[in-house]
This record gives C-alpha cells, sequence and structure tokens, in this order.
DNA sequence: GCGACAG
DNA sequence: ATCTTGTCGC
C-alpha cells in the first residue's frame, strides 16, 4: 500500500499525480462482473466547518445487498482544484475503507480514473494508493467529448481527449436517460468497468454502490454536524 | 492573460 | 460539492 502524500501546494500535487501515475497498472482484466464485492466510495462536505465526510459500502455484487459499510469524518486539507480531487477526498476515503470489516474487492468512484487531464484521476489515485481494483464512473465527461449513444440501456460511445485517445466510455445505464462516463482506474480493464457498471446500474442511471455511499455520507456529516 | 473545469 | 419548493410521474 503505497502511503498517501498530501502535498503542500498544487504543483507539488501535480508532481505527485505524475510520479505515481508510472504506478497504474492497466493490463490486467479485473474481478469478473457479477461476483466477489463491490465497494462504493463517496463523499460530502460541509464547507462553513471545514468538515469532510467519506462513506464506503461493500456490496455483494450478484444480489447487490449491502455486506458492510463505514464512514469516517475529518477536517478539509485541500481545495478543489479540478484536475486535483483526489486530494480533497481520498484521506477520508481511506480512513473509511480502513474501518472495513469486509475486504472491498473491486472499488467504484464517484470521479474519474484515466479520463483526467494527467490521465490520474481520483479513481486511478486510491486505486494505487490501495493497491486495489478501482473505476471511475462521473455523472458529467469534464473535459471531454463524446457522441450520443444509441438510446438503450448498454449503448456506449467513447469518451475522447482532444488527442484523440479512448480515455473511457459515456455509457447508457438506462433508457432513455443521460449516460454516465466510465473510466478505468486501476488494474481494470474499460470493458470490465463498463460491465459492472451496468451491473450496478440496473435500476438507476448511478451505480447502486454510489448511490448507497453517497446517502451514506451525507447522513454521517449530518450527524457529525448537528 | 482569461475562462472552463470530476466533486 | 452545495444552495433549494413544488411538482410531475410511477
Amino acid at each position: 500500500m503505497t502511503p498517501f502524500e498530501m502535498p503542500a501546494d498544487e504543483t507539488a500535487a501535480r508532481a505527485v499525480q505524475d510520479e505515481l501515475r508510472g504506478r497504474v497498472v492497466l493490463d490486467e482484466p479485473g474481478p469478473e462482473p457479477g461476483t466477489g464485492l463491490v465497494t462504493g466510495v463517496d463523499v460530502a462536505y460541509d464547507d462553513e466547518r471545514d468538515v469532510v465526510a467519506a462513506a464506503a459500502v461493500v456490496l455483494d455484487a450478484a444480489t447487490l445487498a449491502v455486506v458492510d459499510e463505514a464512514t469516517a469524518v475529518g477536517r478539509v486539507t485541500f481545495p478543489y482544484v479540478p484536475g486535483l480531487l483526489a486530494f480533497r477526498e481520498i484521506p477520508t476515503v481511506l480512513a473509511a475503507l480502513a474501518a472495513l470489516t469486509s475486504p472491498p474487492g473491486l472499488v467504484v468512484c464517484d470521479g474519474y480514473g484515466r479520463a483526467h487531464p494527467r490521465r490520474f484521476g481520483l479513481a486511478s489515485h486510491l486505486g494505487v494508493v490501495t493497491g486495489l481494483p478501482a473505476i471511475g464512473v462521473a455523472k458529467n465527461p469534464f473535459l471531454f467529448t463524446y457522441d450520443e449513444p444509441g438510446p438503450r440501456r448498454g449503448d456506449f460511445t467513447p469518451l475522447l481527449a482532444d488527442d484523440g485517445e479512448e480515455v473511457g466510455r459515456a455509457l447508457r445505464t438506462q433508457e432513455g436517460v443521460k449516460p454516465v462516463f466510465v473510466s478505468v482506474g486501476h488494474r481494470v480493464d474499460l470493458a470490465t468497468a463498463c460491465a459492472h457498471t451496468l451491473r450496478l446500474a440496473a435500476d438507476y442511471r448511478l451505480p447502486e454502490s454510489t448511490r448507497r455511499a453517497d446517502a451514506l455520507c451525507r447522513r454521517a456529516l449530518r450527524e457529525a454536524t448537528t
């Protein structure tokens, strides 16, 4: 487990990304969809009091039943800077993951992995630091472009960087609903990442893992703040 | 130089 | 992310 480094400024943060990017593993297919465990992680903030709450929810990949969950509350130690989201979210997320009883299995992040200006987003960073397979499922295309995928669940189009690289996919998880943006984090290939996302988003646009983690970290923040 | 920009 | 009522629809 590579330690998480909290840089002093943005320049140092980018240097950390460049250094860690070389440790991302892209040639493993990843966990078989529908088997084992899948863990959703998410974070909520109270900017007024500089409080941050993270949640990790472990699901049985076959049934989507909740197997375990944990939360962690901390102080905001890094501002939101596009491209540097990991430094704001990961410290507390790591604490929540450490508080789990169950092993996490595949980690599903609310954000990007490879689809990142420096090709090292939140999911890549969390994957490298923990050594766990990780993927990113985001709600917006950020600085990438895509053609509208077909209307059916499972339809997808490539998410393209300005240099033409396919950094992820715009994946339709629900008929006639805006697609989600899937990218590889660590130790999972893109097709497998999309297969997991589709299974996890059987009933809603977003994966059940992130929906559960989102609800839990909001509750944890409210209870820590109230 | 200025604006845009995952959460 | 967060600020936020009612409202449309299953």
